[in-house]
DNA sequence: GATGAATGAGGTTTCATTCAT
DNA sequence: TATGAATGAAACCTCATTCAT
């Protein structure tokens, strides 16, 4: 009798463990519809309970308040690609890191749209910052390799951490195209990409004056 | 007397419309330094009326409401480089466009970088629309150009859109990087990337797999 | 069997019972400690069964709401107090029924100085009556006996009801000073309440211009 | 005309400060009536700005918040009656001190019952230092009073601050009486209290055990 | 009986906008 | 034209209370 009702006792602590934890899955889902929907600062905690379909106080059991849901949104959202591309950076097969880094950027920013519209325009005061850190990490990410590249000289006459903004900024604008369009998809996105850095453009579009 | 009196009122219009639009310049200084220092939405009309030295109701005189001062100060204020890309974009000689686009776009944003931070960083509903919109209508531009000159069939293989976005992108990385830092200058960032689409990486950076 | 399983059930009541009990009693001390600390209102139900250690829900099991909790700490906080206060009353030696109210009432007061924090300072809608009506009850009790003792007319000329009202009020400040200070004791208390009584003031003080 | 525009300016910020003032004088007034019909916390702002007959918002034109306009209203209220007694304190007269303070404080009192109310009973977390920091100031100036008074020994025998204290729980208690009767004034009030400071109680009335 | 996640009414506060002067 | 006090809709957030387990 004891042993039964512990067990009961611990049964329900899960099934009440796993309920809260569906809630505040449900509100992240609804935070991340609302916030690519309207932006970070036209949603308001009503929008996202509305559409989690739970009452206003029920976000504050779950979140400290708004900003708090939007940086777990994007750190729970950004986590599994951020490990992936730690691994990539750190495995140190520095000729496969960089197209290893925009395949994988790619891959991920494809199938959460949503999130990574939502990383690239969302505001807020901390906001701001934790957006650009998102870009910022990347480009800090591939400064690091393209430094470790250039130990015998191959980037002499690159503003390294220019270069990785370069690149940056294309992956980024790559995002872009994918609020407006669904084609082509990550690979073929990357193969673009690749090819720019590859062999850049003809001369004749370049020359200068 | 009657010369006299509408030589007066003359001149009392001259003053007036003088004053009108001195306090309207002051406005939108006041507004670019308040967007540039908080962002669109943590601005409040009272800040900007402050740091103007006016009252709250004269920003009503002059601005329909917040939005239309905000759009108004990046209209004006990227007026001037609009035009000189347009003239750049229309005088077809297509092998100096890209260059000159991209150096104008540096040099005009090197001078306004609290203007580039505004459009870039802005929030608010319309502003979405808006600063994407910057970036699209030089993306757009760049796709027009990149066509004009495919027609030799240099850029098959390429995705012209994705091209000209590529190329937007890395634009905004550059000034991006001024809200840090200072150096290097536009001419030097414009050879950055310039070098970069001229010859691409090393070989050795992007094998893959 | 009958009787045994009676006898079990039996038990188990008295088992739930002593529980329920002492459940409640837990939460009487918690709300005890948390109005002293934060006051009525600032206290929260959840502060209250934290410091219980049992769940939220849990307080209405025993409470039917705040207001409830409140009054009952109250009460039987006083009860004691209340009982003796009034058994002095009943007993008819008016001579000596003043000093020993005054000694009851500082000697509960100082040895329940939590709950009298609580009742003179405690808020809400209804506890605002509730503990003028403490103050009241007193009041009334010594009017009553006053009155008894002036069937001899020995307090002509002095305002019964205010008399009254005016020793309630020494009593009083008597308690505010254990608020901030643990001396004097109750009994040397008394006896500076009574020493006033007995002898007023010299008459140099009271001189009036 | 120079003059003429700048006198009419000076009119109009005249005029404009006058209307400021005046509704925050309504606000203050509206605020008297409903924090003491209601206690601090039942009080919302809502209620205070419609009685006022103003917006909402027009409250915090005027107040930092809720407790501000509390502590104003006392402070604003109780000035002229804390002049009144911070001059008799320093007037050196010490044997007419107490007599004068005592009336000084019913006068007001009874003249500003409300404002009275609410300091007695009001509630907020600071509310309730504040408060009794009210009372505490009067006994501080009392203790002053008797100290000064105790030079030439009267008072030894007496716990002069707990003296000091009593007289003030007298007084607090006149106060309250007033919450429930008109009768009798304030001059009548202070007679009472001073009958007993004067001669105590009879004898009789005091025998213990 | 005990639990604690969920609820939503109600309160506070901000700020774009208006309008009488 | 310029002013700034006044407005109130709308957002945020809390917490007493309920109820399914």
């Amino acid at each position: 009798m004891n042993d039964n009702s512990s067990t009961n006792e611990n049964e329900n602590q899960r099934r009440g463990a796993r309920r809260k934890a569906r809630t505040r899955a449900d509100l992240l889902t609804a935070a991340r519809q609302v916030f690519a929907a309207k932006g970070y600062h036209d949603a308001s905690i009503a929008d996202i309970t509305q559409a989690a379909d739970v009452g206003v106080g029920t976000f504050y059991l779950h979140f400290h308040d708004k900003d708090e849901a939007f940086h777990t949104l994007l750190d729970e959202g950004f986590r599994e690609m951020r490990e992936q591309i730690t691994n990539t950076l750190q495995q140190g097969q520095h000729q496969h890191t960089i197209p290893l880094v925009i395949r994988t950027v790619f891959r991920h920013a494809y199938e959460h749209r949503e999130l990574f519209q939502i990383a690239l325009t969302g505001g807020g005061q901390f906001t701001r910052a934790r957006t650009f850190g998102a870009q910022s990490d990347l480009a800090q990410g591939l400064t690091h390799t393209l430094k470790l590249a250039n130990i015998n000289g191959l980037l002499d006459g690159y503003h390294i951490p220019l270069l990785a903004r370069f690149i940056t900024g294309m992956i980024m604008q790559g995002n872009f195209w994918w609020f407006e369009h669904d084609e082509p998809g990550p690979d073929q996105m990357a193969d673009q990409v690749l090819q720019l850095l590859r062999h850049g453009l003809p001369e004749q579009l370049l020359s200068e004056g």
